[in-house]
Formats: structure tokens, C-alpha cells, sequence
RNA sequence: GUGAGUGUAGCUCAAUGGUCAGAGCAUUGGACUGUGGCUCCAAGGGCUGGGGGUUCGAGUCCCCUCACUCACCCCA
């Protein structure tokens, strides 16, 4: 093979097509329906976009950037995640004077350098959410409902969603603290990956996989139990909230995000179906990111879906997933005949009706053999005789019902 | 970046170091002159990922390399 793809990158060729193109039509239906307007931002921004927003010191900006300089040396740097150029465009354009809140719905792909994997991509396609200007925790039931309802939408259950509120700028180096006092004494036995965490992100370590970390984080303090006032209210408001809206949830006080701007809310919906990479959405406030970025205190929240993992989930739960359209296929003997099969297929097509053609002047049985591969619903058959008699047959390839239709008639021809 | 596993036909997989590398599915055609699905028959399709080595002889053993997969890590 000459040419191949690049590693972690990939085609979406039919059938997969199919639910993808449910998933957004379905995504873009319900966003709509809470009041989110689609905006496209580029793919390409500059590099300090992105290592301003995440953090300096997270393994995205570390390691997994596809950065170059452009022609004229500027670092440019394909985009690894959508929030930060959303907020960029908020911020150019001003939008933060219209009407609070505003809703935004993008998709596209994404880019990181990692080593892929099931559920893993270096191109991959994500479709997130960003909410500007409001605080309150209504906005982030709101969405958790929304999600749900998407989520049903496309049939998909026994998915777990789990929520958890990191805090704000005031509480959380308290708990930072806590944290470092508490694993101060046991770092030596901490993973060399710990280690370093504990130097310079001592949240991570309570994400750690490792055996002997999680035996040594038993009884470390929690992060619920160091929030400041506002944010422990926040949090309650929008556990209650959550209950209201019927939706099972579970806090997990020791989900921590991987970007650096998040505040409060965060929440991760994940399944069984995934492999280690089960996290199909994730999510959260960014309270503090709108200002960090040189626009008004504006408080914000937002989430991303990974469709791959999306489909993956859709394809094991639903695998018949994808309903095809009705479609004619003409079969035709001579060449008369395929004149006339043209003619009929185009005016069916232009009514919006798929039809198609044999081609290469084969047998009628192969014909036949094609179209019910296609899946088609109908043929019609012109030959000879049809065209003497001005009636050509049709026939029902999933009853194996006939009949006659004249040549004039076929192109009014609907479900019989 | 680290580790493990796997590379043979379009796909899923066989083949003790020993004829010409096989099967099922898929594709195309035929049995059936103008009626699909079922059945039967046939055909096409392979530099066994690439390179080197051991051997009288390598798909098989050894080394290198590339690719894929899964996991660690990280994340959607």
C-alpha cells in the first residue's frame, strides 16, 4: 500500500456515516431547543490561546500541541479543544453585549499528538457547548437536563454521570493545602507520577490509577468539605436541582479536570462501553477564564462530547441504529429500454425519491441481485415488451408482490 | 513517552521448518433465455507488512524496521 492515513487519524465511511450524522442532527435539534446558537470558529489559533487557557503545565500543552511557526514565523497551533477559541471570539466580538446569557453550540475536530488508542484520537470530533453570563447553578441543571434528553434521544442508557464542584479562587488553595499537609508524609511512597503532582498539580493525584496511590489517598480531606460559602451553596443549589429534573447522579469528590480553568461545576458522563477511555462528555464552570482573557468578569460554563466515543456507544447499545430511505431501482434490458429507465430515475429523483440505475447492460437477474443488495424497496422492470405495451412491471422486493404501472405514470409513483 | 500483543486474499482466520500458502464470508459469472433472497458449481483475487540472517529448504526460527491493536499515561 502506497499511501495510508496518519497514524490516529481516520475515515468515516457509510454506514458509520449514518450515526454520525444522526448524532449532530439530534445535538443540533436539542441545543436549539435550550436556546444554543451554532457558531464556527477556526481551527487554527495562536499557540498562546491555548497554553493561557488550559495551563502552562498540563500534558496538553506539554506534550500533545500540533504547534508550528507559519510563514512568517508565528506559532500557530492546531486547535486541541474548543472552549478556548469560543472564548476568544466571545471576547473579539464583543458579544458580551448582547443579551445575557449567551448560548453557543460548536463542532468540528480537534487535535492532540498522543499515542492513540481505543477511543483515542490525534484528530478527533468533539461537539461542546459554552454558556456566557450566568452564574447560577440553574444554568448548570439546565444543562445536565439537556444532556440527558440528547443522550435519550439517541437511545442511549446506562450511561453515569457523575458531578462534582471543585471551587473557586478562594477556596480551593485551601483545600491545596489540606491536600499537600496530608500527603506531605507519605509523597516518598507516592508513584514517581505523584511525585510530581505533588509538586506542581496536587489535585491530579487523586485521579491516580495507581495501586499503592490509591491505598495511600484513603481519608484524604475532600474538596466538598473546604468549599467557601458561595460555592458550597452553588453546589447544593445544583444537586437539588438535579433532583427536581429526575436525573441520577453521583458526586465524586475526587473527579478533577485536566484544564486548568475550570471552577465549580464539573461533571463527566461515562460508559461501560468504552474501554479505559470511557468518558463520552465532560464539562464545567470556567468562572474566571472570560477576564483571564482580557474581557468582563464573566461567568461561564460549558461541556464537549467525543463523538467518536459517541458512535462507538450508539454502535454497541443501538446497532440498528440506521433507518434507509426508500429507494426504486430500474432495471432495464436493451438499450432502448435504459433510455427510458434514465428518464423515469430522473424524474423520481427530482420529486426527491432515490432511484437508482443498473448499469453495464447485465442480465436482469444480476440486476436484481444488485438491488436487493442495495436494500431497495422497489423495481422496476422496462424491457421490450414494456415498451411496446407502454406498462412497465414494478415489483416489491421486501413481499415479493408485482404488478404494472404505465411508463407515463412510474414517475408519479409513490409506496404502493 | 512506556509496556504488551498482533501482522497471511477485500474481511475473519488456517497451514509440525518440507509439494504449487488454504478455508469461510464477500465479489463476479453460471445452473435458471426476462425475476433478487435459498441451494449448488466455477472464476478472479496473495512479493505471507518491509529488510537482513540461520538453513539443503522460512509464512513458520533469529535480528532490525514499519504498521496496527490494547493498556499505562492523559482525556472527549
Amino acid at each position: 500500500m502506497k499511501y495510508s492515513a496518519l497514524k490516529g487519524v481516520h475515515d468515516i465511511l457509510p454506514p458509520d456515516i449514518y450515526i454520525w450524522q444522526k448524532a449532530e442532527s439530534t445535538a443540533k435539534e436539542i441545543f436549539s431547543a435550550y436556546g444554543f446558537q451554532e457558531i464556527r470558529v477556526p481551527i487554527i489559533e495562536s499557540t498562546d490561546i491555548f497554553v493561557r487557557s488550559i495551563g502552562e503545565t498540563t500534558d496538553i500543552v506539554e506534550k500533545e500541541m500540533y504547534t508550528f511557526p507559519d510563514r512568517a514565523d508565528r506559532s500557530i497551533t492546531l486547535r486541541p479543544e474548543g472552549t478556548a477559541p469560543v472564548v476568544r471570539s466571545y471576547i473579539e466580538n464583543h458579544l458580551y453585549n448582547l443579551p445575557s446569557p449567551q448560548k453557543f453550540f460548536y463542532s468540528g475536530p480537534m487535535f492532540r499528538y498522543e499515542r492513540p488508542q481505543k477511543g483515542r484520537f490525534r484528530q478527533f470530533y468533539q461537539i461542546g457547548v459554552e454558556a456566557f453570563g450566568a452564574a447560577e447553578p440553574k444554568l448548570d441543571a439546565e444543562i445536565i437536563s439537556m444532556l440527558k434528553l440528547f443522550l435519550e434521544r439517541l437511545r442511549i442508557k446506562e450511561l453515569k454521570f457523575e458531578v462534582n464542584s471543585i471551587g473557586c479562587e478562594k477556596c480551593r488553595p485551601d483545600y491545596k493545602k489540606a491536600l499537600v499537609s496530608f500527603f506531605s508524609a507519605k509523597v516518598a511512597d507516592l508513584c514517581p507520577d505523584c511525585n510530581r503532582r505533588y509538586i506542581n498539580n496536587p489535585l491530579r493525584i487523586l485521579d491516580c490509577k495507581s495501586s499503592a496511590c490509591t491505598e495511600l489517598r484513603k481519608g484524604s480531606p475532600k474538596i466538598t468539605d473546604y468549599l467557601c460559602k458561595d460555592c458550597q451553596s452553588h453546589f447544593e443549589e445544583f444537586l437539588s436541582l438535579l433532583n427536581i429534573l429526575h436525573i441520577t447522579y453521583n458526586v465524586n469528590p475526587s473527579m478533577v479536570r485536566g484544564l486548568d480553568y475550570y471552577t465549580r461545576t464539573t461533571f463527566e458522563i461515562t460508559s461501560e462501553h468504552l474501554g479505559s477511555q470511557k468518558t463520552v462528555v465532560a464539562g464545567g464552570r470556567y468562572d474566571r477564564l472570560v477576564e483571564e482573557f482580557g474581557g468582563p468578569a464573566t461567568p461561564a460554563i460549558g461541556f464537549a462530547i467525543g463523538m467518536e466515543r459517541l458512535v462507538e456507544i450508539i454502535k454497541n447499545v443501538n446497532p440498528e441504529f440506521c433507518i434507509l430511505s426508500p429507494k426504486v431501482f430500474i432495471a432495464a434490458i436493451g438499450s432502448k429500454a435504459s433510455t427510458e429507465g434514465l428518464l423515469i430515475a430522473e424524474k423520481l429523483r427530482s420529486k426527491g425519491m432515490q432511484a437508482e440505475l443498473g448499469y453495464d447492460n447485465v442480465s436482469l437477474k444480476s440486476q436484481l441481485r444488485r438491488a436487493d443488495k442495495l436494500g431497495s424497496n422497489y423495481v422496476f422492470i422496462i424491457g421490450d415488451d414494456e415498451l411496446q405495451s407502454g406498462m412497465i412491471k414494478w415489483k416489491n422486493l421486501k413481499d415479493g408482490s408485482q404488478g404494472e404501472i404505465g411508463i407515463r405514470d412510474a414517475a408519479e409513483f409513490r409506496e404502493l
